[in-house]
RNA sequence: GGUCGGUUGGCCGAGUGGCUAGGCACCGGUCUGCAAAACCGGGUACAGCGGUUCGACUCCGCUACCGACCUCCA
């Protein structure tokens, strides 16, 4: 495989060739969402940083299988409290829902979600319970070893014992000693041989609902176990790529890496990739502190933060706009910037449909600019340095759709062929729909306007050529007068 | 408190030891009947203080402020 794409790896703190161990195969896993309630603007964050690695990587030639889990089990709120009530089970008994219901319900609503943002299937989508066997057999895997321990029908991962041959903290520069220090005094110790000791099976309390037969109690996997079971059964023991918000490095993923590695005796994942938040007021924007917007209301407008509604591809191209490594920080003017220059994108492409080559190209490389996107998404996947260069695209086409400037017939091919491929195939953006249904009709309709207006102008009647653009503005016509005539746009 | 990261022009947001990021907004111009769109041009941005250097926004140190993680979180 010929590329030179680099990227990030948590694990060393530097940008990595990427080099998967079965070439041309590549495995990809990233952390899906719980659901218990409607996916908001972060998990749109992490799913669309992973679509474009997806794409990419595709676009690269590799056989990519992209794996991301649906937790739909597990997560305890305010477990250490003692109170131990499952998120989902907490919502079912909210809404009057059966467990699964609740899970259903919003599996769909976050599977609509990506869709909305043009955000491709992974290739499996394995559910947490659908995994428990797989999960037991992990964890008789770190019994035999002697790096986990029953304890009152839970199982706990011994974390200090993995820690004299190993190191736990290699993700997250956490110390140990630090960590015995820094973490807190919690109710539900007593189980434990040490605090920061995390569960690997929870043994059910009589209220809880969803729980499991197993060799120690009836219960419940820990949360960090399903993505070590359902990554390893699917990438492979190890595998190339595992993703997921900066959040999860600790302690989900450094906890994943602890039973992994002491599961396969070596680490279990290559690469670790993982993006930054988005932040709202200078704060992280989190279901749990309550200050997130979901992708529903921003399509619909409908929150006392937004000042009107969004397209999904406003969204997609505001996060775009910024490298994944880097926060984000939401604000309306910042989405209508993103709006308003997605829109200058979209338009400066559909443009070059009806541009035509003629005589020698002047004012562009075409070569230049494809190498320079290209040189953009290998530095580790530099999207807002790439959408510059699409940028200056869109000025060349203006400047030749104005006589400015000329393209040949062959660098017209090149620059179709490369915008379409990096703004639609690797940015995943759609073009702007055009009035659906009856388009036939509207657009029938709108030119046998125009041609009246034209015809006032003709006649310097202009009090009829401007009372007929400032109807269709108010039906969200745009029009639009060119050298080669006049043009609209919803 | 510990660990890590950030501070770029009106806003968002890249990046580099010396070469115009880009988008949005604003101002001036071209075009237009007028607008809009498009194009051209414009504003001396890199938290502060020291240091290294021929030269630092970019490297080093200190200070200030902000944030993430240390509990579930994308």
């Amino acid at each position: 495989m010929d590329h030179k794409l680099y990227i990030y790896n948590t694990l060393s703190r530097s940008k990595e060739k990427f080099e998967p161990l079965n070439p041309p195969f590549a495995g990809m896993y990233v952390c899906g969402p719980t659901v218990y309630s409607n996916p908001h603007l972060g998990h749109a964050r992490v799913n669309t940083v992973f679509d474009i690695l997806y794409r990419y990587l595709k676009h690269l030639g590799y056989k990519v299988r992209y794996v991301r889990n649906i937790t739909d089990v597990g997560h305890l709120e305010n477990e250490d409290l003692g109170e131990g009530e499952d998120r989902i089970a907490k919502k079912a008994r909210q809404e009057e829902l059966e467990p699964m219901e609740v899970v259903q319900k919003y599996m769909n609503a976050f599977h609509r979600n990506m869709r909305e943002l043009n955000i491709l299937d992974p290739d499996i989508e394995p559910r947490a319970t659908g995994h428990i066997i797989e999960q037991q057999q992990l964890i008789n895997r770190l019994l035999d070893k002697g790096l986990a321990y029953v304890s009152n029908g839970s199982v706990y991962f011994d974390v200090s014992r993995y820690n004299s041959s190993h190191n736990y903290g290699i993700l997250s520069g956490r110390v140990l000693d630090e960590l015995m220090n820094n973490t807190r005094e919690l109710e539900g110790q007593d189980e434990k041989n040490n605090p920061y000791d995390f569960a690997l099976w929870k043994k059910a309390g009589p209220k809880h609902i969803m729980k499991w037969p197993s060799p120690w109690s009836d219960g419940f996997p820990g949360w960090h176990l399903e993505c070590s079971a359902m990554s390893m059964k699917y990438l492979g023991e190890p595998f190339d790529i595992h993703g997921g918000g900066m959040d999860l490095i600790f302690p989900h993923h450094e906890c994943e890496i602890a039973q992994s590695t002491a599961a396969l005796d070596k680490q279990p994942v290559r690469y670790w990739v993982h993006n930054n938040m988005i932040t709202i007021n200078g704060q992280k924007m989190a279901r749990s502190l309550g200050n997130f917007i979901t992708l529903d209301e921003l399509w619909s407008g409908n929150h006392k933060l937004l000042q009107q509604a969004y397209d999904p591809m406003t969204i997609r191209f505001f996060i775009l706009q910024a490298h994944y490594r880097s926060t984000i920080d939401f604000s309306n003017e910042a989405l209508q910037a993103a709006e308003k220059g997605y829109n200058r994108l979209m338009e400066g492409i559909e443009k070059l449909d009806s541009l035509e080559a003629g005589g020698q190209s002047s004012g562009i490389d075409v070569d230049g600019l494809s190498s320079r996107c290209y040189e953009a998404m290998n530095d580790d996947l530099n999207t807002p340095v790439m959408i510059s260069y699409l940028f200056e695209g869109v000025r060349s086409i203006n400047s030749i759709a104005d006589g400015r400037e000329n393209i040949g017939r062959e660098d017209l091919e090149k620059l179709r062929s490369l915008l379409n491929t990096m703004a639609f195939d690797i940015l995943g953006l759609k073009k702007k729909e055009k009035p659906a249904g009856d388009t036939g009709l509207t657009g029938k309709l709108i030119e046998a306007l125009l041609e009246l207006r034209q015809k006032a102008k003709d006649n310097k009647d202009y009090d009829t050529s401007d009372r007929i653009r400032t109807q269709l503005n108010h039906l969200g016509i745009t029009i639009k007068d060119t050298k080669d005539g006049t043009g609209w746009s919803l």
